[in-house]
DNA sequence: TATGAATGAGCTTTCATTCAT
DNA sequence: TATGAATGAAAGCTCATTCAT
C-alpha cells in the first residue's frame, strides 16, 4: 500500500545526493530485495530497531542515516539497500508501532457494551501510548510535515473514529445509548480528546494522575453518548 | 523577558560568512541601542507580516529566511537586525498569533455558567482556530521540535485549562456542575477534545458539518461536567 | 592527542545549510570507522597537499576550502570527511611541516661541544626555515590569533628552548661553557634571536648576506654561554 | 605617511558594505575633519581608547566596530566621520602606542657606552614592552596580514636596528667594543632577540624570573659586541 | 556632525544519496 | 550483498560600510 516512492519525489523534489536522481537503482535494489534472504532479513530487521531507537532518542529531524547505520552495525551504504530513504525507514517504523498499537487496542471492540468494557478499552489505549509514547509523539511529529505520515496518521484517526462510530451506533441499536447525538462528530471530538490527552499527558508535559485520568476519560465518554448500562451506581 | 536567544547563540564559535561570529547582531542590538525609530518599528512589522505569509504558504521546515525577506522588500541581512534567526521570528509570530486567539476566546469567561455561554465560547474558539488554522497547526508542528515553542505551547494550553477548571469550580459553587468529577482532569481532557477536534476538522483533513460540530462539543462538554441549568430541554 | 575539534564544534545548536547539524562528520567518522582504505588516505594526503599550497599562496585567512578542494580535485563535501575544519587542516599541516623541521634541525643535538656543531646546527636552521619560511611564517601568524596553534607553536619552541638549555648544561658539566649564566633563560633569549631573526630575514623582508648571517649567529651563541672549545681562533 | 586608503583597497578587495565603494565620500569627510573642531576631536580621540580598549580585548580580527562604537558611546555610522576603517583606525592606535613605544626607550641612545647604560636601555624595552603587550602582541599580529601595519612594524624594526648598529659602531670606534663583528648583522640578531624574547615572556605565555631576564639579554648583548667598558667585574 | 537602518557578498558546513569496488 | 568514499546543492548568518534623515 503505497509503498514505493512516489509521495516522496513529488513532497521532496530537492536532490542531495551527488548525483542526479539516476532513476531506480535503489528502487530496483528494493524491489529485488523483496525476496528476501537470511542474512538480509537480520539487516532490515536490525535497521529498523536501530532506527527506531535513533528516532527515540533524536527526533526524526536530528535523526542521521549516519547515526543509524552505526547502531545497526552496518556500513552507511548498506543502508539504502533496504530502505529507499530516511523517510521509508521511519514509515517502516511507524506501520510496525501502528500495527502493535491497533492489535492493543483493537481485540474487543465488540464488548463495547458495558462501563466495564469502555473503560478496559480505554486504559488499554492509555497503556499502549505509555508504552510507545517516544515513537507514537514522533508520528504525530512527522506528520505534521510530512504528506505521506500524515496519511498513514489520518487513516488509523479514521479507523479509531469509524470504531468507535460502531461501536456507538451498536449501542444505540440496543437502546444502550443516545439516540440524538451526531454520531460520527461524537465519535471524532472522543477520538480526539483520547489521543490527546494522552499525548499531552504521557509525551507533552502535563501531570496527572493515572487512575483520575483513566476514569475521567471513560467518564466523560460514557456522558457524552448517554451510556445507559453497566454504568457502576455512582 | 526571555525573549533572547541565549541558549541557542551561547557558545558557538565557528566561522560563518567569513567572519568569526561575536554574539548575534540581534543580541548586541538588544544590549546597545534600544531606542528604535520608526522606521525601525515598520520594518520589523513588515518581516513580521511577511514571515506569516511565507511560513503559512511553505511551512515552517520549508520556509527560508531569503523568502521572508524577499516577501518583505528588505534585504537578506535586514533580518538579523530584528530577528537572530528563523525561530526567532517564528516565536514572534506565534506569539503574536496566540494572543489575538486568546483575545477572540477569552473575553466572558465569567459567564460560563449558562449552556449558551458555553457554547458561545466554544464557537468563538472553533472560529478563531479556522482563522488561524495554518499557522495554528505550524505552531502545533513546530511545538513538537522545537522546545521554546512546546514550551510556548504548552503554557497556552495550561492557561486554556486552568480556565476551564475554574469555570467548572464556579459553577460546582453554585451547584450548577457535579461535584464528584476530578475538576483539572476533566478540563484537561476536554481542552484536548476541542483543540485536537479543532485541528483535525479545520487543518487536518476531517471533514464534519459546522452546526454539529459546535453543537455536539458544547453538548459533550455540558454532560462531562454535569452542567444543570440553561441547558436547552431537548 | 588533542586532535579533534572538542572545543569547537561542543555545543552549536545553529542550522547550516538547511540541517540541524548533529556533531562534524569528521568527528563521527573519528567516532565510528577508524579503518581508512586506500583511497580514503590518498584523499586526505592530496587534501594536505593543497591545503599547504593554497595557505603558501593566499595566506590562512584570504584560503578558502573551496580553493583547497578545487586544488586537491575534489567536491566540496570531501573536505569535511577528512579535515573538520579549515583550521583544523591546517593544523594537519603544521605538524606535518614542524616534523618535518624537527627532523631537519635535531639530529646531531648530541654534539653541540664544538663550534662547528654549532654553527652547522645553525646553518641547518636557517635553511629549513628558508625551505619552509611561507609556511612556517603562517605558523607564527595563525599562531597570533589562533590558541591551538599558538600551544602547538609554544610547544615547538618549548622543546627547541629545552634543548638547547640541556646542550648548555652539557657544555657545563664538561668545562666548554661558563657555569655562572642562567641556562634557561639564556637558552630563549638564543632561541628568540634564531628564529626571530629568521623570520625577518627571510620572510619580514630583512635583507643579510647569507654567509655573514650564519657565522654572526654562532658567534653569538657561542660568546653567550662562553663557549671555551673547538673555537676557531680568531 | 601612507595615511590614505591605497594599501587596503590593494590588499582587501573584497566589498562588504551594502554600497558600491561609491568614490570617495568618507575620504572626502576624513579629509574635512582634518580642521579638528573640539567636539569633533573628542569624538575621534575617544574612539581610538575605545578602539585600543576593544582590540586589546578581543584581538583586531574578532574586534567589531559595532563594539568599538558602542564603548565609545557614538552612534554606529559615526564611526566613519573619523575613520575611514576599522584598520584606518588600528593604524591610529599603533602609530600612537608607537610613538609612545620610541620615547619611552630612545631617549639615551647616545650613553650606549657602559654596561649599566646598556642595561638601563634594556630594562626600558622590557619595561615598555610590559606596558603596552596586549597592543604590542597585537601589532605583532596584524603586520602579519595586514601590509600596511606589516610596512609599520618593519620601518619600527628598522629604526631599531639602526640605533643599535650606530650605537655599536661608536663603540668600535671609541675601541669599546670588537671590530671583526658584522654591525648590522650582530644589530638585527640582537634586536630580534631582545623584541621576541619580550613577545615570548610577556606575551606568548613563556615564564622568566624579571631580574635573570634583565641580565641574561644584556650580558648576551655585552658578549656579542665584546663590549670591553663598564662591565662589572665577574 | 550625528544617527542608526539598510545593504549583500560571501563563506562555511551539513548529510542524504550514489556508485565503484 | 556489503562497503565507505565521494558528491554538491543548499541555506544560514555576519558585519564593514553607506547614506538618508
Amino acid at each position: 500500500m503505497g509503498d514505493d516512492d512516489r509521495a516522496e519525489t513529488s513532497s521532496d523534489s530537492r536532490t542531495r545526493g551527488g548525483w542526479k536522481p539516476a532513476g531506480t537503482s535503489a528502487a530496483r535494489r528494493a524491489r529485488q530485495s523483496e525476496r528476501v534472504t537470511a542474512k538480509g532479513g537480520r539487516s532490515r530487521d536490525e535497521l529498523l530497531v536501530a532506527a527506531r531507537r535513533v528516532f527515540e532518542r533524536d527526533g526524526y529531524l536530528e535523526a542521521r542515516v549516519a547515526d543509524i547505520v552505526a547502531e545497526a552495525g552496518l556500513a552507511h551504504g548498506s543502508f539504502y539497500t533496504y530502505f529507499s530513504s530516511k523517510k521509508d525507514v521511519f514509515r517502516g517504523v511507524a506501520r510496525e508501532v501502528g500495527r502493535r498499537f491497533d492489535e492493543a487496542v483493537e481485540p474487543d471492540d465488540a464488548e463495547l457494551d458495558t462501563y466495564e468494557a469502555l473503560d478496559r478499552v480505554n486504559r488499554r489505549y492509555l497503556a499502549a501510548y505509555r508504552d510507545n509514547s517516544a515513537i507514537w509523539a514522533l508520528i504525530e511529529q512527522v506528520s505534521t510535515f510530512d504528506p505521506d505520515i500524515h496519511r498513514l496518521r489520518l487513516a488509523g484517526r479514521r479507523k479509531h473514529v469509524d470504531r468507535m462510530a460502531r461501536a456507538i451506533v451498536r449501542l444505540q441499536e440496543r437502546g444502550l445509548a443516545d439516540r440524538d447525538i451526531d454520531v460520527r462528530t461524537t465519535a471524532g471530538a472522543l477520538v480526539s480528546m483520547l489521543s490527546n490527552f494522552a499525548y499531552w499527558w504521557l509525551a507533552g508535559g502535563d501531570d496527572y494522575e493515572e487512575e483520575a485520568a483513566a476514569r475521567t476519560l471513560t467518564a466523560i465518554w460514557a456522558k457524552a453518548v448517554g451510556l445507559r448500562t453497566g454504568r457502576p451506581a455512582e
